[in-house]
DNA sequence: TATGAATGAGTCTTCATTCAT
DNA sequence: CATGAATGAAGACTCATTCAT
């Protein structure tokens, strides 16, 4: 009996597994909206199944972001007890990127600070941030890494690399897109101090609604021209 | 001219304008897949107006990518006249992700060169690219930007700044991170001959299908652990 | 002034005959289902000026209608005023036939006794009704016709005639097919006295759903056959 | 043999039954446009499960015709087993019209041969047309019926049957003129060789539209009476 | 327990009709 | 008076979730 239990229990352990790995896939390659039939279908279960292993839909997504997080952490304790503390942190990034951008869709959701508060994935983003903030405190430490990068930073940083790398179909290039990013991360990097972004909200046309420049000087601008300022002007006169 | 038709159009123009503007603001704010009801909502007008200005949903995506598109060309242009080249280069830089970075969810369907491809975006598409090449390449002739970069390299990287800004929700932290990437295009920038990304396939345990480390020489892993491989051993036996 | 006004009534006058004609063409090539935009597109007017002259879409579909009967009712007349009876009868028949199939959709709807008992139509198919009894009372005078058909009877068979003609690809195919048909009418034809319909409703297997063959005596059936009777057998021992 | 599982399936093949039936049904009743709604409520299902039976409402449709041509195929193997060829054949002809004047608007679609060449109808039709076919050749080899007659003209007479029996209120009187119709097929009945069809495109007045006669010489005629004739004349002056 | 059938709310889209210009 | 833009009520179809078998 306890083995037939057990059977039964590796059963439902199988098949678990089986829902999870065809999320992970279903979503890589048709994104977040993929529906859950077709989930279903791939890991060869029915629906019913995906609803006895993960309560909703959401929650499916959920484990399956935090199965990413997990395998980044695993990356990350395994680098950490096998390389300098430099050459660990780096290359935590780089498997950040690959394994992010191998899982297509999944990534920009999972690596970010900002997005997708939701409960229950606290714990797979908390442990990835601890392993992210030791690694990087210890590159620091080691002088490899600036002293002035807080642990989102290189959160963000890694985001914005997954993205670059998806959106660059030449696969080479884009790896020398990310190598170029990182190194902005070494001591030896310097910031300019550029000019600092418009704050000015969105300025537009009254009456054609074309995108206006805004001018730090002078009467602020109402219309794109000569054209809609008359149009508007005749209005005026008939109303 | 267009004066005694113009007045019965002019309506049309403007609930045409209403619509674009309300569909940029609620993609950016809910996403690509915001309902249309809620666009129409938005915009003050029933559903059918926006199918009379818009064949289709997708048609009125695609418009509201182009105008932002139309927007970046503007603002290129605008430098371009007004700015030295490796300025006016940066500075577009920093127009593009600024400006995306505001309307949310729609930049990365725009910036990439990947995403995307349908017809009828092309040609707004195609003048964004132009201008970008004209920038890059006059900035590179100033000595501002490093020879070896390809117009695609500054898209890509484009779209990963503005991940990055989405990112951080800092928003001083995430300018300093994207001056620090978009600096890696500067001619003084460095780029680290690091370790080259796995090019392995995704290995994981045969029983619970955790990921597996690929270690380069010996027999090949199969298992997490003692305990998956204990357990596949008892389903064998079973079996 | 005068003038001016007449000039008015008949831009209306010709802009009605437009519609009409327009309506007439879309509804014969698309359905009677062809939006009303479509008509008023061909008719190269707007929407608003086709609710000018009629008030509703059905009511344009009437007009439609009565203006195909008042074409009848014109080749009727043209008919009994120059050829004799019995010619006349046929050549109003086959004219029937002809000018309905080239209408396409519209015909069913008008020639039929049944349908479309909408009130507006009524004067237009109570004339057509006239016409038709009295080139059949002529022609049954002469000779030609036999004694035991009303008009009902010669309407019914124009429908089946046009319906023939539309199914029949090959048209003298499909002509020579009205021309038989339409010899039973004459007075040299027999009707076989054939066996009854059945008035048996529709009989089906309790279990699948097929259809059944009614036999007149002994017990009736209720399946389709062994493998349904069983099925139902065994619901029933566990219900 | 289909017991194990056919448990789980009989719900839903009694469904699909049910599906069917309604469909068939209300497309008799209110037409080929009935609203997939209708037919759901009347099934007793949610609109979902008709699209889980069948992709779409064309589908359906298709279904719903095959399915009566299925049933007409029964109906005439049964006849071609039973009967003598002559009385099989025109007992088949009776049968198609009975059956599918009961179904209403579903029959005009079935029986004819040029309409609703759509795939997936294919094999109901084809199987239709060689049980038809192969009993009037039967009945022709017995001489009773024409040898000039192929199998479309068959089909095309029992649509037009169809129709008149739809068009004629009395029924009786209607199965009247189906005989004469069909008798129309023995090898006795002589077709007349009246006059041909005119093939004269419609000419109409210039002024008000309707319809003209076309006489043979002569100078064509541009108006319908002197009314429009000095109307026309009177706009020439005023323009 | 696993399955997949059923459900129904929600989405895109069309089109008859109204109404401001 | 003509125009065509706006409206909004349906209709076809999808899919997360529940539930009978």
């Amino acid at each position: 009996m306890t083995t037939a239990m057990a059977g039964d229990r590796a059963d439902a352990r199988r098949n678990r597994a089986k829902v999870l790995a065809a999320a992970a896939d279903a979503m890589a390659e048709q994104g977040l909206d993929v529906p859950l039939g077709e989930i279903a279908r791939r890991a060869g279960v029915g629906a019913g199944t995906v609803y006895r292993h993960f309560p909703s839909k959401q929650a499916l997504l959920e484990a399956v972001f935090a199965r990413h997080l997990e395998d980044l952490v695993a990356s990350g304790e395994r680098l950490a007890a096998r390389c300098a503390p430099t050459e660990a942190f780096f290359g935590f990034l780089l498997d950040i990127v690959e394994l992010s951008s191998r899982r297509g869709h999944i990534c920009d959701v999972v690596v970010a600070d900002t997005s997708w508060p939701r409960p229950g994935l606290t714990a797979a983003r908390l442990r990835f941030r601890q392993v992210l903030a030791a690694l990087l405190q210890a590159a620091q430490r080691a002088g490899g890494v600036r002293a002035d990068v807080a642990p989102e930073d290189v959160a963000a940083l890694a985001a914005g690399c997954v993205s670059m790398l998806g959106a660059r179909r030449d696969r080479p290039a884009g790896l020398k897109l990310v190598r170029l990013t990182l190194d902005g991360l070494r001591p030896s990097a310097s910031v300019t101090e550029g000019r600092s972004f418009r704050d000015s909200p969105d300025v537009r046309c009254e009456e054609c609604g074309s995108a206006l420049t805004v001018r730090p000087t002078g009467r602020p601008v109402r219309y794109c021209g000569a054209t809609c300022r008359q149009r508007a002007h005749r209005r005026r006169l008939a109303g």
